[in-house]
DNA sequence: AATGAATGAGGCTTCATTCAT
DNA sequence: GATGAATGAAGCCTCATTCAT
């Protein structure tokens, strides 16, 4: 059963390192198969074009960021805390591999079913609205936010901040200066009163 | 002196009007100039291929956001009113046209020139940055918030936002309210004292 | 086994038969693989551009030479007969299709792997060679001539000879009367007394 | 009056350093008048195509030879000094750039007017030939010999020859041999007795 | 004579996709 | 399922050439 999906995984692997490596555009069909050693009519088994393992792969990226902080945030730590996990992590991966974007960017603009991209994001929405209830219900933030709609903000507010730090390529200490403004950011658009940025 | 590049506006509005209504990717450089009433070559006089295009339009589309806001926005209509416009106008275009959020980053991905980048947008931060030192300055909100970051936040934040409500295709209704939770979630970010949401 | 290049033999074939009918710059791919039956990508299966097949042309005529000469040849016969045979046979193959000299010559100049014609001349130099050791071994030419060398010269002139006599179109009278007279050049150069020129 | 040929002749140098830079495939009209500092127009002026100019620029090449060798060459220094320097001087050009065979053999091919052609090598083969005429005059060689065959013989394989070398990348001291060699063959094609070599 | 922006035909080449093995 | 040689549609882009100034 697992074997079933060998190939695919094949082809999910090496099309990652060629996207990143070549750019979205620049990679070709041949050039994922011949990395992951299998015959070009072997990936139209799986996939109908390269753009189709696009969501594939953002699916990947995104569930990584849910599973991540599933794995290493703790509800109880407080918002501040989470929160910022999250941007460490998310910058820390977009930081890592800048093709990221593009690959999620494309990856939803592509999917044909947004339902399914609903789904994909769904539940890092809602680990992120979670911690917003919580916080909210020990009064660590305002009682009148709607965790569904900020949580969104979140996300998009993070990664759309990330990116646009790797295009312009900014200094380390840009963007840790950047990660704390951030934080001091959303706190305070959820907070009951301003957070001071340290 | 508009006539120097006449050519040259002609391929930029062709291109425009082909990428909105084909998408980036099945836009052929063939229909630009059909469009624009040229010859082949001659599009080859002015840009190296039909993606080179994309930096000199998301120039436009970002210029006429600050234009568009320097011309109806009123530094003394309060902090929440100039928002307010910013993120109506952002929805407005991006709602108009699904592709202006691929125009705009592929064409920064694509620019190899990243500091001509800053330049585009440098005017549209300074000016939301202006409506935040305003505001500062008159007590409509906190003292330590750093215009200069916000600024960039806020407008990312505007853009991803529209960008997502287009991808999901969201309904009238929620379009609506998603501003008015993100104009919310804005002002709260740097009001002394939380901002219900009407 | 011969299967395995079949492709690559017919688009040899018919790439000579379209350089002999337009010439080579007027050669496209296009006819080419029309003449050959197959598709257009597969030219490029086993050729980067028309002039790349050049090399594998020359090498074919070049081998030609080699082979007629081996078979028809009689080293017993003495070195005048020897040469008569390379001269006609060089002659008519030039006569008989002028695009050879530019196949060769272009053949040759554009191969990446100058070796690679070392190798092709090899076998026709190491023929016209033995003919001049049996030569020797028999008194009938000079002692103190250097084969090797020797027969570089004789082919690089009769080939430039017969070409010459293509461009400038001489007719027929005169082709005989000019083999004649570089076969008695060729035959003083080795000989231990001047031939006399019939 | 010789301001009418001034724009030629910056087409003419032009051309020859771009052919020489390039290739002859590879270079432009667009390349040429640009080094000419001339505008594209211009070069119609004066040249149907690039290939146009590949017969003037054979023509100076040429001509170069003849003029070189009636001023350094001596008729009275006897047939051996006066081919050793033919031999030279064409090894010598041939040398110091490779593509020369090239503009000359294409320049042949291409000219429209053959007759054109027998103009430009005329006075060299009648240099050649004065020299052999002379030699036979007083005896250094022998007087079955035509010089008007043997001259061209002597030019074609001194050019051939050249080229072969460039070809084949030989060291500096094989070409020293080459030409001690040739030298050898063409004198002991052309003598009384043999000619031993050096 | 000189200019050079504009032209546009058409060859080149790619590369996703197929399908017989 | 896997293969990979073959396909061929189709778009890119060049670049020689023109011609109004």
């Amino acid at each position: 059963m697992a074997r079933i999906s060998n190939k695919k995984e094949l082809i999910l692997e090496s099309a990652y390192q060629i996207f990143k490596e070549k750019g979205l555009e620049d990679t070709r069909v041949s050039q994922i198969v011949k990395k992951a050693g299998i015959a070009q009519g072997t990936f139209y088994l799986y996939y109908n074009s390269k753009m189709d393992v696009l969501p594939d792969l953002a699916q990947q990226i995104i569930s990584n960021y849910t599973q991540y902080l599933t794995e290493h945030g703790d509800i109880e730590a407080g918002l501040d805390a989470n929160l910022r996990l999250a941007i460490d992590r998310i910058f820390e991966v977009n930081q890592e591999d800048r093709t990221i974007p593009s690959i999620v960017y494309a990856g939803i603009t592509r999917s044909g079913d947004i339902d399914k991209w609903k789904v994909i994001y769904r539940p890092l929405y809602d680990l992120i609205a979670d911690y917003l209830k919580a916080a909210k219900a020990n009064g660590e933030i305002r009682e009148d936010i709607h965790p569904d709609y900020y949580s969104e903000f979140v996300i998009s507010l993070i990664e759309s901040t990330a990116r646009g730090l790797i295009l312009f390529q900014h200094s380390p200490e840009e963007v840790e200066k950047y990660k704390e403004e951030l934080s001091s950011f959303i706190l305070n658009a959820v907070s009951w009163t301003p957070i001071k940025v340290i």
